[in-house]
DNA sequence: GACGGAAACTAATGCGCTTTAGCGTAGGGA
DNA sequence: TCCCTACGCTAAAGCGCATTAGTTTCCGTC
């Protein structure tokens, strides 16, 4: 490997014109102060020689940092097939870099590390802001990113004390559109294998199942799990040997209705002859799976998209508009079936 | 949003301690320089007011930007459902962080484009060192890497010229393992969906492919395709009606598996029993699915951590060990069966 | 009691860039 | 003719830190 090439500093450049390294930096900038022919002279050299701006040396001297930072608090163990967060990272990269914004990634496995990975980033002056995401029930974040001062945006909120903007998707409004599609095919009794409870989005939906499915309710109506395939797995087998076994199960992600669609076959039980499958979670493979899964969709690079482009108005001091909701969208597939 | 609080600076410190700024700085880095008693009450202080060095400010001053980049082409589109991406980003971040590292991420959907992004993080002097992958037949990266001087990494290589260093699983050991468990279980007739041909992996895949089942290969043996289910449903379908139909399908990565079990039901047809089904690419899908699918097994997080930590040593001119090839593992499903 | 030397600091410089203030020169209006 | 302004540019300061070269103080030593 070869030494890393000697960059031309600014100096270098307007040595080599004869001119101030300001008249450069004028030039360069676009700003006035040079005369067109100079600002030529110092945009030809500067392409001819490589030269770009240090990184470091512009924030330094008050330029922002032009990063945002991404955490993600997640056990490993569940990053099984879940391609949700990938999507979503690539919609928000995408938006953040047509911006000349940098996206700095970290993953830790717990809340308190991800506060203290927050708060060096914040001191380091490193991003501009953050991007988070996975709200649960009591999260320390928000009220910490407000002391820190610094702009972030949750993917996936709404934040119930409302101390950071949000791009959300209507929880509620999914679960009803699952529920109503239910009803309205005949399905009368409903169970649903939800995610971790103390996950602010995984409660809502909850709560807005058992509202909606009111009157329809399987017994037991509501299985929690850890989004692991095993518990998926488990809560299934545990609903099929209810006394009254459900007639439709609704399962929070795809990795859980995969492993619930194998449960239910491997009892005997056909989907959908003998019982609806929906995942509240879209991705190829709900439509690649035979019988193809009905699903809830919205789209995680859209969805990322939005949540980039909101914290960038953000961090620009730029009015942010206020409720971001994305409307969900039933894809009604073949594992519901008209009873 | 209270405004981002002014953070102390070294100077700051100083004064509050009557000290002088290299004092504080020497007590900060743990050099000699101050007492004991002084370098107390630096750190003390320093936690106290939560100080921290500005990271733009340590860059400039020759302390490396302690970042490392990670380009990602791919045409979005293709991110359906592949996990291998984030698992290997989260294998990498990992090792990265505890290092104190962080990881740039970036998403181009053309070659071009990529090469744009590298030159900028290495002119801007942005990151220490990168990470590509998914080298093609003909790629201009490795040599425009060594031509910018920036140390790189490829996940997944060889690299045919042996310009960069490369953490590589063996993919002709993890055909022959795949076609030697076909023939050992009974198969004769041998066909293979790949992804696209200028991928250098798929290349040496088929290769291997093609010298390993010599003999007892389908017509046609090998079809390529563009990763996508669609073309693997189409190559799938295309496979069954020649003329002697393979009794072993061989899959580039999970998802075109997936889409080809899919085919192969459709068409009547029934896994293992009448065909046998393998992927080179290990996901919770192919344990979830029924059958489950005998799949090629290694971990793109471990993957992750070899091609960070092999960045490392380049970065910090240690002795880079030559190949890093994990050695691939056959887990065998439900998907195969003795003929 | 003078001296070498270590210890504990301070002062000053530089990293590469942006930005403000300042300084000639040319042109235009009175 | 003189002044004022606009222009094109230079000089200098500053961003926050690391680092090197000095400076002072104190100690042990012969």
């Amino acid at each position: 490997m070869p030494p890393r090439r000697h960059r031309p500093t600014l100096k270098d450049l307007a040595a080599r014109l004869g001119i101030s390294e300001s008249a450069a930096s004028f030039a360069l900038n676009g700003r006035p102060g040079v005369s067109e022919e100079t600002r030529r002279r110092v945009l030809d050299l500067a392409k001819e020689l490589q030269w770009a701006p240090h990184h470091a040396a512009r924030t330094l001297s008050g330029i922002t940092s032009m990063t945002v930072g991404f955490v993600l608090t997640r056990d490993v163990r569940e990053f099984g097939m879940e391609s949700f967060y990938l999507r979503l990272l690539t919609g928000a990269q995408s938006v953040l870099s047509t911006r000349g914004y940098g996206l700095l990634f970290q993953m830790t496995s717990a809340v308190d590390e991800e506060l203290a990975v927050l708060r060096r980033w914040s001191e380091e002056r490193r991003v501009e802001g953050v991007i988070i995401s996975d709200l649960r029930r009591g999260d320390p974040r928000p009220a910490y990113l407000k002391e820190l001062g610094l702009p972030a945006v949750l993917a996936g909120g709404p934040d119930p004390k409302k101390l950071l903007p949000c791009v959300t998707v209507d929880d509620a409004a999914a679960m009803r559109l699952i529920v109503d599609h239910l009803r309205a095919t005949g399905h009368r009794r409903l169970a649903y294998v939800s995610g971790p409870a103390d996950l602010l989005h995984v409660h809502r939906r909850i709560a807005a199942f058992r509202k909606a499915a009111a009157g329809s309710l399987a017994e037991p109506g509501v299985i929690g799990t850890d989004y692991g395939d095993e518990q998926g797995l488990a809560a299934t087998r545990w609903l099929i040997e209810a006394p009254v076994r459900p007639d439709a199960v609704v399962f929070d992600n795809e990795v859980l209705a995969v492993a619930g669609v194998r449960a239910l076959r491997s009892a005997g039980l056909s989907v959908p002859a003998d019982i609806s499958v929906v995942s509240c979670e879209d991705s190829a493979i709900c439509t690649a799976l035979q019988p193809s899964l009905t699903a809830v969709q919205r789209d995680p690079a859209v969805f990322g998209e939005a949540v980039a482009a909101k914290l960038l108005r953000l961090i620009h001091d730029e009015p942010v508009p206020d409720a971001d909701a994305q409307q969900p969208n039933l894809a009604v597939r073949e594992s519901t079936q008209q009873r």
